[in-house]
DNA sequence: GTGAAAGCGCTAACAG
DNA sequence: CTGTTAGCGCTTTCAC
């Protein structure tokens, strides 16, 4: 025996394909009597409903909205920025009857073919650099788009905080203790390997929009200051590296003139420097100062003073964009300096 | 103007449409010549590549599999557990060119529905309770199926360890301490909101695969050594609620003959009870020894005796299963018995 | 190497 | 309330 169809029920029935179609999707449209006599031979006959592949063919629209994600997946999971953006994502979404596809983008494969073959509606990119491929063929494939941190893309709905500004107030607020020797750690500037100083070439070349504007706004605050550029001491990781992190962060301390406060661009980064320091007993904020940047739950217990992004909410708000209960153009998000106990005055 | 489809492109080239398919689909079935000419009309009206819904609905296969989650995303994706299992399986499906389709069944709607209307080739169901509604939907569709942690169904691949040998295990290692005064600490062991002691009747109806068996396991051990089970404290309460499980665990030590052992059913309930007990000054394991079950990262940190579970294995055998790179049947994956500091002679 | 026929399973639009 | 018509965009099969 074939597949059971609406057109099988409708010739066991004796009732047109529609019918049966009706039945399914709009049960008001038909007597309560023939619409029970349909479901119950359809219950018979095995069929669970309408193929939603055919429907989905049919109506154009799918009901799924895709995720590019660069980092492998259980990395971006873990992450508990990247979750609460997700989880954000997947309740916008959710509310509109709609599911979320993961779609990885691993460095080496091909991601135009993968972005061509997803079955979805529209896709939404979360911190890619600003000349990532898959941006592309997103827009060959014509589907909508919104980017959270970056990039920004023409004509493309994009949701973010002011970074170069949170970045600043942040800077000013370590600033206004009087601390000039500042090391800034910052993650991935340019999507390539580099790791250690950033210089102003490298700056200007920047691909990630989140790194350059929260470069930007620290040496907004520090040119304010009077603060040459050169001197403000950029080292560049990648992310998951901290190891890396804490040992530039060391090894800076042990220097003559070592900076007497750390402003690392992440609060993963800024733990993983806390936690250093402390095993080498070096004294926060007594010795030197740190930020962070996000406004993790693990960072208030460590005390971090740090900048709160509503991860949730942005997650949220691409969702709403996507499903179009939004309609852009939508403002930059809020943040909140979060002033704890990791910065003090300069010694 | 229309949407550009593969007839658009047969048209300006002068070729029939199949032609055009096959020049994106088996570039080797054309001269490179005919197909260059293609492909340079199809970059000049914008056509990105054949539509992969109505390719899916011609082929009979979508690429992607969905993964039904009863938690909230939010908590699935941070709980590091749920996380690992996700990374395997989107490990293993990746390598087969197949996507994840996240699809939460939230507590309110309805199940059915929403895996009925899930473009997808199969699903993948964790720690779902035995009577899940999703699970009738899925074989109404008559998807492929693997359950990992349970339920387990006939003829439906099952990945996950012997759960009941390894709960023995552990207990038997806490009663080789000595310890005959036991309160285990259980999440749902049926799906309602009971939160309080688990007697035999309640225990007899579980619908949990997981807790169903770890419970048996230390039932079995317990059993060995002399011990009525009505003397084994058995309390449930819901994952989420650390605050629960551990104001039972600190009512439980302040009796007359309190516990000598808590044996929780997952590292996170255990976590939440040692640092319960640090906060009380209950000298850990001198006071009272405590077992956990998952083998999280954060076990390792706090010394938690415990079992460690191949959560990434079992994320990759069940997407290996549902892309048909390993056929059933399959063994239960392999435990470790993770014998740390928290667990020594009774006092 | 290239093409014609056939149809995957469904629903929008409209007529009755 | 029910049915008819007309495809959605693609690929399988099998000739040429």
């Amino acid at each position: 025996m074939g597949r059971v169809t609406l057109q099988t029920i409708a010739d066991e029935v004796g009732v047109s394909r529609m019918t049966v179609s009706n039945a399914f999707s709009r049960p008001d449209q038909l007597s309560d009597d023939l619409r029970r006599r349909i479901h119950e031979v359809a219950d018979r006959l095995g069929y669970a409903g309408p193929d939603p592949l055919a429907r989905s063919l049919r109506t154009g629209k799918v009901g799924a909205i895709g995720v590019l994600v660069t980092e492998t997946l259980g990395y971006t999971f873990k992450d508990p920025y990247s979750a609460d953006l997700l989880a954000g994502l997947a309740d916008a979404v959710g509310t509109a009857e709609t599911g979320l596809l993961l779609v990885p983008l691993p460095p080496g494969q091909e991601p135009g073919a993968v972005v061509q073959r997803s079955v979805v509606d529209g896709f939404v990119a979360f911190i890619l650099p600003d000349d990532h491929p898959a941006l592309a063929a997103v827009s060959a494939r014509g589907l909508p788009l919104v980017t959270i941190d970056g990039p920004r893309l023409p004509s493309v709905p994009f949701v973010a905080i002011d970074e170069r500004r949170a970045a600043r107030e942040l800077a000013e607020h370590v600033l206004g203790h009087g601390h000039r020797r500042l090391l800034v750690l910052t993650f991935r500037v340019i999507d390539d390997d580099h790791t250690g100083p950033v210089d102003a070439d490298r700056l200007g070349r920047a691909t990630y929009h989140v790194t350059r504007e929260r470069l930007a706004g620290i040496l907004e605050a520090t040119r304010s200051a009077g603060i040459d550029d050169a001197e403000v001491e950029i080292r560049e990781v990648a992310e998951q590296r901290l190891d890396v992190a804490t040992r530039d962060a060391l090894a800076a301390l042990q220097r003559p003139r070592p900076p007497t406060a750390i402003l690392a661009l992440s609060d993963r980064l800024a733990l993983g420097v806390l936690d250093a320091l402390a095993a080498q007993d070096i004294d926060v904020p007594g010795t030197v100062s740190v930020t962070g940047f996000d406004g993790l739950e693990g960072a208030a217990a460590a005390g971090l003073t740090t900048v709160l992004q509503p991860a949730i909410d942005k997650g949220r708000l691409a969702g709403d964009l996507l499903t179009g209960k939004v309609v852009p153009p939508v403002d930059l998000l809020e943040h909140r300096l979060l002033i704890r106990s990791t910065v003090a005055d300069v010694p």
